[in-house]
DNA sequence: CCAAAAGTGTTCATGCTACACCCATGC
DNA sequence: GCATGGGTGTAGCATGAACACTTTTGG
């Protein structure tokens, strides 16, 4: 499959159109819990089909661009966000899934840093919802979602992104905040302590916070020399990819 | 995003065009060691570009087909065989995979097995090669098949799919040799039997094979009443995701 | 009875969880 | 000095690797 196929049956190229789109999340603090969670912001529909409704942001896929370029630019149009992380989530080909035509979206899924989405434009056609309890989307984008909180859930346990809701140093208390919202579930903080620093993808800083009301804690910053070993086919460079270990 | 994307452009929809394609697996026993290893079809070129050299398996997609419906059906086309095992692999739409034109290409990997493929038409322009020595090939395909391959020892390791290797029922050590074959390495007979008893993913028969030199090893079905927790959004269904335990 | 694979038992190391405890700071 | 979160120590349990050992068959 890359370009033309090796086999080229006689009818014309197919005329599927092709869409990119991009679940989207940050963090917010709840109003009520102070607790921080998942948020995505979507965008209202200003034509038929699913004309009102909320969808995710996208658009088509000009013929000049590549993939992952149109998801980041669509996403920054509509919601005026820079995402620190994007990867490719899946291909959505469904036949029935736009009536009246077939759309191909390939979708991608983004982190963003949570004081640059508390500064993200909201408006009549942007909004923020709470990522465990979205309204009736547009298209299949519900299910889409639901595919996306459960890769970037399962992922945050194997890999180490949680620092893209984070700035550039933050302390250890924070980062275990970060988990502690997406999987939504208390995490002993020595322990994650322990786990974090034995992962070797954090580096401490000699700086401290300052502010707290009681002992300062250290600051810290990610490692970025260490290979993310991501499941993104770009990761497989020319020194090949780290396997882990197997069991008998 | 679904098929309209929530913000349509000004301009009409891509022209790129849309293409399908699979990296297919098999288990072929070595001429010299007898050790069983991992062989993949490929098909010769038969027009520009890349007249000649081999490529993936693949087609354009018609408008009115699912993508997994299309893997399946030039898979089929061009080899014969049908796979026991298909899942979406990733999109490639890189602006130069293909000299002139925009491709995008939805790429499957699949699993079939190991006698099917001794069945499978082998011809002038249909050819296996070992999955770890390939020539070059068309397009960016070698290093999609890296990719698949990465994939598929990568989630041989925590899912089930080494069954999709064999037929209806099996015995432990055939199991065995399958993961040896396709992680490359040796792996306790003993240590092996216990991790898949504990999986509950195999179901005892009474019946054992025949014919051995030895003590006749007991025969093994795949209990697929199991849900596979795969990572395919179609797993996602009304009954939710078994997400694993998480470590503090 | 011997060879060889099937299948069982046991030990050891490792990693993670739970939780007790000390440290440093603001008030 | 006291409350509180930062940070360290450690024992218990589960998992898995290594490997000794028993069982069952064909020759």
């Amino acid at each position: 499959m890359s370009s033309a196929p090796a086999h080229e049956p006689a009818h014309e190229p197919a005329t599927a159109e092709l869409a990119v789109s991009t679940v989207i999340f940050a963090l917010h603090a709840e109003p009520s819990s102070e607790l921080p969670s998942l948020w995505l912001p979507l965008v209202r529909r200003t034509r038929e089909p699913f004309e009102g409704q909320w969808a995710l942001p996208g658009g088509w896929l000009p013929v000049d661009e590549e993939l992952g370029k149109a998801a980041a630019r669509t996403l920054n149009e509509t919601t005026g966000l820079t995402p620190k992380y994007l990867e490719q989530l899946y291909t959505f080909g469904a036949l029935d899934r736009s009536p009246g035509r077939r759309v191909v979206s390939v979708v991608y899924w983004a982190l963003v840093q949570s004081d640059e989405a508390a500064r993200a434009a909201e408006g009549e056609n942007v909004r923020w919802f709470p990522a465990d309890d979205l309204p009736e989307l547009a298209f299949d984008h519900n299910l889409i979602v639901d595919y996306a909180l459960w890769r970037l859930r399962t992922k945050l346990e194997y890999s180490r992104i949680a620092h893209a809701f984070l700035g550039e140093t933050f302390t250890l208390a924070q980062l275990r905040e970060v988990h502690e919202a997406v999987l939504q579930r208390p995490i002993d903080p020595a322990n994650f302590r322990r786990t974090i620093e034995a992962s070797k993808t954090v580096i401490a800083t000699d700086e401290y916070l300052a502010g707290t009301p009681h002992r300062p804690p250290r600051l810290y910053r990610f490692d970025s020399t260490v290979h993310s070993a991501n499941g993104d086919p770009a990761d497989l460079g020319p020194l090949g990819r780290a396997t882990p270990g197997k069991a008998s």
